[in-house]
DNA sequence: ATAATAAGTGAATCATTATTCATTTCTTGT
DNA sequence: ACAAGAAATGAATAATGATTCACTTATTAT
């Protein structure tokens, strides 16, 4: 016998996967899940395009994982400001301007994270990662019930409904249609954008006016 | 000479083109964008392939107008809602309901209307509706603020948001991976879902509990 | 060096659908 | 009935892009 499976291929092919998430991923941060076709990512990959289905089941199996990975770096970064200091509602407060100010940041992965039309394999995982958001954000207004620094409500549709405005109120500003256009929005625009999404999402949970 | 436009003809043609979007609606409907190719919905409206470019430019444009129709058709009905009787609160409070009882009945539809994956062309006219949406919002929640029924607040972006929180709370219970599976909601879920939304959402505009 | 095995290659293939267009069928006015 | 035009037809084509696979190259152990 000869070939065995040694240490060092194992790692190359470690390698190889892992710089083809890296070219489809940038791909993506850059012109959406729609601009990043097997030919390209495996040419900017510096491999064939078989090679690409030596390491992923299928397109959307890659598109997944790159979704995946993209979403819960946002995830984390949420839970994290949820885990701050302060009072139940200054976290969630800190939570929402950490998630708007992230995807303004990086306009086109949020656009395509949060509303690029994408095959249903794609969709059903970011359906799990609303869900996933969701859960973070019932967690802290639940907290928030139990402290009294919130009224009684039912924390899991109200957290849907954070995601689902501040998500609503981004898409307009993060789609190519708009943000494709030379000017992106001015740093006041995007001030006043965070600062009314937040005022309106905490009255919705406290419903008093701050 | 001899063929000469003539009023039957036109009418006729007229027909045609209107039961082409009745088959693609009815189409859409059942199954979502998705499920209406153009072979489809040419068999079940009794043409062939070809006439359906006969009256449409392509299957974006005949897609675009269905959207269109079909959208208007929910646009009309929250408009309606917002100008009926009551204060400001109370209309925008029965508009949500209108919005989210109609969605709910017609499920399908509805997920096509806000979440299904579609062609740029359409998802064009997606983003121009839900536009639409926010400013017969808009419209209402000025009308609140002169009269006092609301705080002083961005009209605009508080309309947004409720577009969003509306349409996020509906995506999953809408969503085929979820009303695909036999049962839909039972109307107690449905119910305690439309109190959820309409409770955020008035106490994200109003800032006061009830 | 060689055999055994695996990884890599990329042109060719496949799959899916929208779209076209040469041909046929239907309408109309004389 | 006929000719001029319009509308309808649907098989053939086009376009897009993912996926395959026969073949080449690389790695390992003896």
């Amino acid at each position: 016998m000869a070939y065995r499976e040694t240490e060092k291929m194992r790692n190359r092919k470690v390698q190889t996967r892992k710089r083809i998430l890296e070219c489809a991923f940038e791909r993506v941060t850059s012109g959406g899940f729609r601009s990043a076709q097997i030919t390209h990512v495996a040419k900017a990959a510096g491999v064939a395009t078989g090679t690409i289905y030596r390491h992923f089941e299928s397109k959307e199996e890659l598109f997944a994982e790159i979704f995946r990975t993209a979403t819960q770096r946002e995830v984390d970064k949420v839970a994290e400001a949820l885990a701050g200091p302060g009072d139940a509602v200054a976290r969630l407060e800190a939570a929402l301007r950490q998630f708007a100010a992230r995807a303004l940041r990086g306009p086109t992965m949020a656009w395509s994270l949060i509303a690029e039309p994408v095959d249903p394999r794609v969709e059903a995982e970011r359906l799990l990662y609303r869900q996933a958001y969701a859960e973070h954000f019932e967690k802290a207004i639940n907290e928030g019930i139990e402290s009294d620094a919130l009224p009684t409500q039912n924390a899991r549709q109200s957290s849907t409904c954070l995601v689902g405005a501040i998500a609503e109120s981004l898409v307009g500003p993060l789609s190519p249609a708009q943000s494709g256009n030379s000017q992106a929005l001015s740093q006041t625009t995007q001030t006043q954008l965070v600062e009314s999404i937040v005022c309106f999402c905490i009255q919705g949970l406290t419903g008093t006016r701050r």
